[in-house]
DNA sequence: AAGACGAAAGTGGTTGA
DNA sequence: TCAACAACTTTCGTCTT
C-alpha cells in the first residue's frame, strides 16, 4: 500500500466502506474510490451456515468437460421425481431424456478427450496451466466441427502442441507423438490445420526455449546454461538460426556451451535429449563457431 | 576404444509453378 | 498436382585422443 497522502503527508486513512472510499484523516482528501469491497458481509458459525451462505463454489476449469459445473434433471434411481403426479412425471421424463442428450452429443466426446489429455500430458510432466490452454483449444475445435474427420487423439496431441508453444514450454513433435499414440506427422498436420482454422498465431520456436530442458536434463550448470543462452542471442543476431530446426541449434549451443566451461559432454549425449543426429550438432556447432569468430576458443578448451 | 569428423545417399516436408 | 529444394538423418570409413 502506497501510504503518504500526496496532499499533507499524513499517513492515517479513514476507510468509508459504505462509500468506498479511502480518505485522508488529515486533509479529508479522497484518495480512492469505489473501491470493491471483497469481504465477506455475513459470517458462518459452522460448516452448514457457511454452506449455505456461500454464493460462489468451486473455480471454473476447462480441463473438466463440463467445466467443473454441471446439472442433471432427477437423479438416478428412486428421487424426487416419484413425489410428482403421474402425468407430471411423465413429461420430466421427456425433459430428463432431451437434457441428457444434448449434454452427450458434445460432452461424451469432451470427457473422452479431456482424459486422453490428462493421460498425455502426465506422461510429458507438463504444467496445469498448459492444460487448461489445451482443454480450451481443444474446445474451441469442437465447437468450430474441426474434429470432424480426424481422429481426436490427434487433435487433441495437436492442441498440446499449440499449447506448449504459446507458453514457451515447447514439446517437439517427437515428444508429443510419444506421449499420445499419434503418429508426429499426423500431429503437424492437424496443428497446422487448427492454428489455422482457429487463427492462432504463433511465432517459430526459439530455440532458447530449449535450452533449460535440455540443460538440466544434461545436469549442466546453470553458468553453462547460461553460456549457451548468450551463444544463441549473438547467433540470433548474424541470422544463423532462422530456417534452422530450432532443436538443432539449440543441441549445437549446448555442445559448444559445455566444452568452453570444462563440463563436456559427448555430441552422442547432446544429441539424445535434443532428438537430432550427430551429425546436425556437427552442421550447427561449425557455424556457430566460425561465425562468432570463436574458433580458437574452442580449440583451446579441446 | 571411444569420440569426433565428413562424405554420400536417403527421407519427409515445404514451396512455387 | 508435381518437381525442385533445403534441412535433417542414416550409414560408414577415417582420423584423433
Amino acid at each position: 500500500m502506497a501510504d503518504v497522502c500526496p496532499e499533507c503527508g499524513s499517513t492515517k486513512f479513514i476507510y468509508d466502506s459504505k462509500r468506498g472510499e479511502k480518505i485522508c484523516a488529515k486533509c479529508g482528501l479522497v484518495l480512492e474510490e469505489r473501491q470493491i469491497d471483497t469481504t465477506q458481509e455475513w459470517r458462518a458459525f459452522d460448516y452448514e451456515q457457511k454452506q449455505k451462505r456461500d454464493r460462489t463454489g468451486s473455480f471454473l476449469t476447462y480441463t473438466r468437460h463440463d467445466k467443473g459445473l454441471s446439472t442433471s434433471i432427477g437423479d438416478h434411481g428412486y428421487t424426487d421425481l416419484y413425489k410428482l403426479k403421474p402425468s407430471q412425471r411423465a413429461s420430466f421424463y421427456r425433459l430428463k431424456r432431451w437434457h441428457s442428450q444434448v449434454s452427450t452429443a458434445t460432452e461424451r466426446n469432451l470427457r473422452y478427450a479431456l482424459s486422453e489429455l490428462d493421460r498425455i500430458s502426465s506422461a510429458l510432466g507438463l504444467p496445469k496451466n498448459i492444460r487448461e490452454t489445451t482443454a480450451l483449444i481443444y474446445r474451441k475445435a469442437v465447437t468450430k466441427g474441426l474434429v470432424r474427420g480426424r481422429s481426436m487423439e490427434s487433435v487433441v496431441a495437436a492442441a498440446l502442441y499449440a499449447a506448449c508453444r504459446k507458453h514457451n514450454v515447447p514439446r517437439t513433435l517427437d515428444e508429443i507423438a510419444e506421449g499420445s499414440n499419434v503418429k508426429k506427422r499426423e500431429v503437424g498436420r492437424t496443428y497446422r490445420f487448427i492454428t489455422r482454422e482457429l487463427g492462432i498465431k504463433l511465432l517459430p520456436t526459439s530455440p532458447i526455449d530449449y535450452i533449460s530442458r535440455f540443460a538440466s536434463e544434461l545436469k549442466l550448470s546453470p553458468k553453462t546454461q547460461q553460456k549457451a543462452v548468450e551463444i544463441l542471442k549473438r547467433a540470433q543476431s548474424k541470422d544463423l538460426v532462422s530456417g534452422r530446426g530450432p532443436t538443432g541449434v539449440a543441441a549445437a549451443a549446448i555442445y559448444v556451451a559445455s566444452t568452453l566451461t570444462n563440463e563436456k559432454k559427448t555430441q552422442r549425449e547432446v544429441a539424445e535429449v535434443a532428438g537430432v543426429t550427430e551429425v546436425t550438432i556437427r552442421n550447427r556447432y561449425k557455424e556457430l563457431i566460425e561465425q562468432l569468430g570463436m574458433e580458437d576458443k574452442m580449440a583451446d578448451a579441446l
